[in-house]
DNA sequence: AAAGTAACATACAGACATGTACGTATGTGA
DNA sequence: TCACATACGTACATGTCTGTATGTTACTTT
């Protein structure tokens, strides 16, 4: 007989990476949609295909299934984001082009999860509080300094503290996509243009065309 | 025996309308910091002085609690803000102004209500997810008409859909003073910044003094 | 001042979600 | 092929929250 579902048969370690994968996902959207109290996790493994037995089988409880997710998106978005970005050696560049990647990356359904659980747990001591914590501080570190760069050279004007300059344009980046829900193509450029104004830079050239990365377009 | 709390000796109607104060601002704070899921009623009852009966007698379940603190919250909101900003004629002095005076109003501990509702409820069929589109959406099609307007008028150059762009004008706001999570006084210069960059706006003169009206400061 | 009504507290029932114990199926090594 | 380990499903025990029913206190009216 043909096996139970297309491509199940694998070894030990694929089947359990593969039903990993799946529950995060699902979990990752339940997030992005609900929110940490309001995610059933007998919904999260019944979008997955599986039951709660098996979500049980890979996560420890409800947290460490959050915080694996947290730590799932972040790098997620540090391959496709945060790490292109940093590859610009100009700092004002860099900037600019964090936050096209950015509004391209949250076309996803998986968008709202950082945001999501930063409102949720904010102010509270919490392991998923934490998990956030060890993925969002470094990106307030790294790109305040890079503000702080830009400043020096004098390719942006003087402003508030780095530190909260940086927390700004992370926030303003945010908002600005999750009002926005991925509605291509002008998410991209209504995100440039809102972190510019945070960085106190002029309007980009309206020239240069909008490139317009295949958010999860539809396949070849 | 003196009464059991100091000046509660009132008419029934403003003892009525105290506590049903006292109960909604408590469930502000608690929407603000937790969310809808997350509120337990036996908190907000205590923190407000009260229990679930007192709640339970005002209220007719959690929904309409909610609801009405998303009433309360809009209210308040128009008076401080939507109003006053409205009231100039310049539709980008008036843009610029609604900024600065919402990242004034966002210094409460209540600035989350909304926020964290729309994420929570986005994309669902459910009162309180009515209740916010009856408060959000009259801003944005009456501050797309201005963006219309103004762009029209040469006042700001060519963009997005005007609604899209007022979508985008509000989320960027949100975004940017929860980030800050109302420090003063950079709020309101960022805030500012951020909504010039949503839309083609140059950076502000850095001349005018940023004016920080009293956002909950100590009495004198 | 006493009856009556509104405001509020307390007690209880039902629903729902998490986490655990245990049973079953599937893959792995001797 | 047989013993074993891993992946997954099912049933239950527990706790928490909402909503309701009932009792008690504070005010109003006559």
């Amino acid at each position: 007989m043909a096996t139970s579902r297309s491509g199940d048969r694998r070894t030990q370690a694929d089947r359990r990476a593969r039903t990993r994968s799946a529950l995060l996902e699902s979990a990752a959207r339940g997030l992005s949609a609900h929110g940490y109290a309001n995610l059933s996790l007998e919904r999260v493994a019944g979008e997955a295909g599986y039951t709660r037995g098996a979500l049980y089988h890979q996560f420890a409880n409800k947290e460490e299934l959050a915080q694996a997710v947290v730590e799932w998106v972040g790098e997620t978005w540090r391959a496709e984001v945060g790490g292109p970005a940093s590859a610009h050696q100009d700092p004002v560049e860099a900037l600019c082009a964090l936050a096209r990647a950015h509004a391209v990356y949250c076309r996803r359904d998986i968008a709202g999860v950082m945001m999501t659980l930063q409102i949720e747990f904010s102010g509270r001591d919490h392991p998923v509080a934490r998990a956030l914590e060890r993925n969002v501080r470094p990106l307030i570190t790294e790109w305040g300094g890079r503000i702080a760069q830009a400043r020096e050279s004098g390719a942006l004007p003087p402003g508030p503290p780095p530190e909260e300059t940086a927390s700004a344009y992370f926030g303003t980046l945010q908002g600005v996509t999750i009002a926005l829900a991925g509605r291509a193509p002008h998410d991209v450029r209504l995100a440039e243009g809102a972190v510019r104004g945070v960085l106190g830079l002029p309007p980009a050239a309206p020239g240069e065309p909008v490139l317009t990365p295949p958010g999860r377009g539809a396949a070849p």
